[in-house]
DNA sequence: GATGAAGATGTTAGCGCTACCAAAAGCCCC
DNA sequence: GGGGCTTTTGGTAGCGCTAACATCTTCATC
């Protein structure tokens, strides 16, 4: 055998360290790992040694040695998505310079390809679990359940966690946004929604308990499609709205991008919003406040659930078991220009 | 020692396969990862033992022992932008339901970041890298060099490939928009832009080759931040462009974002598009064809970069190397409405 | 100064898998 | 029926690291 092993490559191994700084292996990987609980001699000479060789420890024999990976599993049912993209940026931003790594997995709102996916994952024994919601199916609930470290279910919040929970009730948001335009003088206040996940679902059944408390619930208020959302599917969902219900004088809309399009397609119809229709949407996009008109929403904590989800995750993992297990981070009403009010 | 190992937790291993199966761990290896060399009757019983089993193999494991890990590793310069959410998603269709990982690190148009993001990658001895642009700093570009594995540079063409490049050409496309507005009439056409990268450095000079060859160029024309783009800084970036050049009749954006923030910014001054204000943007979000007035745009093919980067880096890891180095996948010219002519 | 607790460092034995080589089995041809 | 070929299967020895235990040192305490 040459002095470096066949396959490596010719990469410096913790036995190559070691050997230069005089001391063992699993000093160096103590060293490394724990620098607490080594000298201040061994540690010096140790970082020394790695630092002249360019040491970079081998994650794949560190996982297999130590029956756990540096990984963080994270389940989204869409990448496309405006919204899961500032869920992504946070969990990035909330792992930092950490050394684990994000396995991402795209479920495209299949509970299926979501069991599959966890499955998938589970062999490689994350350091911590993120999926997206609470409506997993059993199969994918029991492997979390047996999952055997931190699992963070975000985006919305129930009775009965896995582990923990992260996000915010969207019925509450779907409320909040028709009571506020009922509260405007609003009073034939529709619906638009693409996609119809579970989440949308709630949405949707918020809504309709707001319309249904002011007694102006009509089921021709509500048009929805199980395509996925678009800008320009808002534009065609909205002309179908006032197809089936002239008399439309507002419309919630199940997320931002439907809004916009509503909002572009009123502009092309000479609609006035807010006189004519009012626009209400869901997430608070970056570019809602300057639309023009400026359209109210409501603002989710989306990277803020993302980062969070990660510092949960991490702090359960190191024993520091605080705070409660189901959290709700809230939305907030961004009142703007685009619900003023009708004529 | 019990039946089972110390560590795994009660999983199956491939030894337990073998044994079911009354063969040895290396057939069964060999039966999961090159079917085709065994024989059926050999498949046909690991299989079903795997079946049996639930046994899922560690990729640690194989990828310490084969000194090859399964993942693919790629560097964006940004998860929020819209632009690399597409090239994202292309890459995980692309990979498709091979059983290989995405190893994804955010550089933050950082070169050193890119650097330190590149040596953790390698310490894995990854099976791809896809990197963006063509700017690498030259300790990038060397680790880049000796990472025994397939390169794949996105988004951009040059001469110098490290490996493999696949993308379309900035310069041309700043040109190629910037030339249809000076086609239409317009005659005082500006450039705003955010966050100068290379890629947007280079839209600049195809813009500055336009207008200098018609003898239009006047540097108060064009108006740049080192800020992150955003819609709302494209309402700034236009008032800033109009204050500077209050003659101005058509603007050139940097991309996508800046041109829908300057069309809403006219929208709220009143100034008419396309009449008094010609609006060209670049990448073409789906948005962009449903705007009010539609948004001329350059079309790049950015779902498709990512999907073909990852299917050149596996053909090339599969030995079949056809296609040429450097691929340019061009970009379309969108001609919509606003920039139909000044008045 | 004996005692033992706590801390620092080392030795050993794998983690689960595959590269490498060897051996056995089948096949073709004369 | 034997030589050379391919195809199929198996044994062995690690890959680079860390858990578990062992050993050695230090130092407070009586």
């Amino acid at each position: 055998m040459r002095s470096r092993s066949r396959r490596s490559g010719g990469r410096p191994t913790i036995a190559d360290v070691a050997k230069l700084a005089g001391v063992s292996a699993i000093s160096v990987s103590r060293a490394l790992r724990e620098p607490g609980r080594v000298s201040d001699e061994l540690r010096r000479q140790i970082e020394a040694a790695v630092e002249s060789l360019g040491y970079v420890p081998d994650p794949n024999a560190r996982a297999l040695a130590s029956a756990r990976a540096d990984v963080i599993g994270v389940l989204v049912p869409s990448l496309t998505n405006n919204v899961f993209a500032d869920v992504v940026r946070g969990i990035y931003d909330g792992v930092g310079d950490r050394s684990f790594q994000i396995q991402m997995g795209n479920t495209h709102y299949s509970g299926l390809e979501e069991e599959r996916l966890l499955q998938v994952f589970l062999g490689q024994r994350p350091a911590a679990l993120i999926v997206s919601g609470l409506d997993q199916t059993p199969g994918a609930r029991k492997l979390l359940e047996g999952a055997g470290c931190p699992v963070v279910q975000i985006m919305e919040i129930g009775d009965d966690p896995v582990d923990m929970m992260l996000g915010f009730s969207h019925f509450e948001g779907g409320r909040a946004a028709t009571q506020h335009m009922i509260d405007r003088g609003y009073s034939k206040v529709g619906f638009i929604g693409a996609r119809m996940d579970p989440r949308s679902q709630r949405r949707l059944a918020g809504y309709r308990a707001a319309v249904e408390a002011a007694g102006l619930y009509d089921p021709r208020l509500v048009t929805t499609t199980p395509l996925p959302s678009s800008v320009s599917l808002g534009c065609e969902l909205l002309r179908e709205a006032m197809a089936r219900m002239p008399t439309l004088d507002a419309i919630f809309c199940n997320n931002d991008d439907l809004a916009l399009g509503a909002l572009f397609e009123c502009h092309r119809a000479a609609i006035d919003v807010p006189r004519q229709l009012g626009i209400c949407g869901f997430n608070d996009l970056e570019m809602m406040h300057v639309a023009f008109p400026s359209i109210t929403t409501i603002r989710t904590h989306r990277y803020e659930i993302g980062r969070r989800a990660v510092t949960m995750a991490l702090e359960k993992l190191s024993g520091n078991n605080i705070g409660p297990a189901v959290l709700d981070l809230g939305f907030e009403l961004k009142i703007r220009e685009s619900t003023a009010g009708p004529r």
